[in-house]
DNA sequence: TCCTGGAATTGAAAGGTTTCAAGAGATTCC
DNA sequence: GGAATCTCTTGAAACCTTTCAATTCCAGGA
């Protein structure tokens, strides 16, 4: 059902002129040159402002002055903490640039994410900060040419067109599986998918190289595919892992994210296994979960806020300054090595 | 720094009038009542559209309209799982109706909420979906006076002056406490704070009538004050119960949210102690993560999508309905019985 | 050929704000 | 006392879109 909007209209500047008995320019001083006017009359016009309950119209401000106080981000799951931290990265920059930001989460649907970058276009926001459900669509070039700036967070790709924020996601999975390797691990599962996902393909290629570098047998590092990053798909790979038979049973698992690295952790709990006794788990992200986990998570920290942070720096620049180059921001992860993976 | 803002202006409706030969009036009507239009003018003027990367001015719209198709909800932790699920509900009704909906996060603070509401005002969006700080500010009244419809989230507050949906917490705190008697608990630890909040409040006041109506000891349910609701105050909480002599340590904690249960889960945990044997466990909130935990959570229900899904429509009814009459929708929380406290 | 009626298009006005050149008033200096 | 200089204030124009009454166009009927 949709429903009828009635126009809803308050006080105008117009009107706050004459209850002031002043003319529309002084108000507008007020509002934007408060110095240049008379404190008594000053005065006497936000007295009237008061009185008529006066909003401004952030609609009109922009059509005359051209220019919007906003920044938006388009997250990828909202319901992963990951990604909330970023977004209050962003905040906690924009807010130091008197901006405000619009928080839009596309839940991994291409139609909600396009519903959203079309919005947000028409609203002229500064610049889109984005976690891309495919960081390769024409339509966040398209974006570009029409004016708005486009950041991508935490991906790599489209780096020529865009300014992008990112962790090395390979580092990331080398880092994991290099620590699992010194703890003598023979035989690693890497839990994660679809590989459709950048950051998974990533992390596993990371894990892949480290593996093969550390000279272990290639076949003993198992991927185990999830058809998505949540701590559902982590508990239903956990009873995948413990159908297998003992011998073929990786004694070790470096999880495409916390989520997955949780659920994986509950269901071998829950099975009556010892973590990291019988499996030793490694997740990424660092959540604050992780930490909190029952047995604390050893996993690959990015610097969330950070990259939020940098990100929406990035869009500003690239708003403000004419001769704007667009730059590859790559952040270091760090691996956090807590009691899922110490012995 | 606050950094110079430039204007960007790209191709307006009198452009693409313009290019493809026809009246400004024509231009708005494809985009407004395309059925109107010839089809061979509005493929002319689509054609003209692409070309030249036109973006409506949703300013200008707005400006002329008198309506936008927004609305808001301003979250009181955005790292709180809770309230996103509750903001996800908020978006899929909204979605229904074609309107947009920013997501803010005052994460606590006074003054960012205000920062928000002054800016969402200005935006003119449909209404303001809020959990605040402080739900008897006077500054949410003096919004509506100003004549945007605000709806509290999650507060039974202010129920005179504006919408309110909310969750019965006296009742989810009684059902958390029953179970708990029933259990043959004797010695029962509240944990949460600070009673500044409302929720902690009515949990709490819920919790001790059904402990006093069940005839237990009423200086037997302790409450555990702690500053704040978060995974780190839950192991605080847990260390200062670890600390007690065992005589007087409650056999069972009634946590206010479950990041506390989630913080006390962990540290009993940590330090050797089994759950539910030696202290049982009963969060609020059922969040995502209470079913994942390492001892499954047992926690009290609130629907939490379903809880934004009405409040938006409540904000719609009162943006649209001249004769709107202010409502407040209570639902009923259920008591969610897992591991940590079933023995 | 002319007229009629409906469909398609037009043009001007309006909406609230900011900007800026120009005007008015007050103050200072010779 | 008058000119020069400030400090404040003003009024009109512009921003982009939508709306709506008026106009044009066209096909069909007489």
């Amino acid at each position: 059902m949709v429903s009828q909007l009635v126009p809803r209209r308050g006080a105008s500047v117009k009107d706050v002129a004459a209850a002031a008995g002043v003319s529309l320019g002084t108000v507008s001083n007020v509002l934007n040159r408060p110095e240049r006017v008379r404190p008594s009359t000053r005065e006497r016009v936000e007295r009237a402002m008061l009185d008529l309950g006066f909003v401004r119209h952030e609609g009109a401000r922009q059509l005359r002055a051209g220019t919007s106080r906003a920044l938006a981000y388009v997250m990828l799951d909202g319901r992963n903490p990951f990604f909330t931290d970023v977004a209050q990265g962003i905040e906690d920059a924009a807010m130091a640039d008197e901006l405000s930001v619009f928080i839009c989460n596309s839940a991994g649907s291409d139609s909600r994410e396009h519903a959203h970058l079309e919005h947000l276009q028409q609203q002229r926001v500064q610049g889109i900060l984005i976690t891309p459900v495919d960081p390769d669509s024409a339509f966040l070039a398209e974006i570009v040419r029409r004016g708005t700036p486009v950041v991508i967070v935490d991906r790599t790709r489209g780096a020529d067109r865009f300014c992008t924020v990112a962790v090395d996601d390979v580092l990331g999975g080398r880092l994991a599986v290099e620590h699992l390797v010194e703890l003598g691990h023979e035989h690693v599962a890497f839990v994660g998918g679809p590989t459709a996902i950048g950051q998974v393909r990533d992390r596993l290629e990371g894990a892949r190289s480290a593996w093969v570098e550390a000279g272990r047998d290639p076949d003993a590092l198992v991927h185990l595919a999830t058809a998505g990053l949540t701590v559902t798909e982590g508990r239903a790979a956990g009873e995948r892992l413990a159908g297998l038979p003992r011998r073929r049973r990786p004694t070790a698992a470096f999880c495409a994210n916390d989520l997955l690295a949780l659920g994986l952790l509950q269901q071998t709990i829950g099975a009556g296994g010892d973590v990291p006794r019988d499996l030793a788990i490694v997740g990424y992200d660092d959540i604050d979960f992780a930490a909190a986990a029952a047995v604390p998570l050893s996993s690959v920290r990015q610097p969330r806020q950070e990259l939020g942070a940098r990100a929406a720096a990035l869009a500003l620049e690239e708003a403000t300054d004419p001769g704007h180059m667009h730059q590859q921001v790559v952040f270091q992860p760090e691996l956090v090595v807590r009691a899922s993976s110490r012995g």
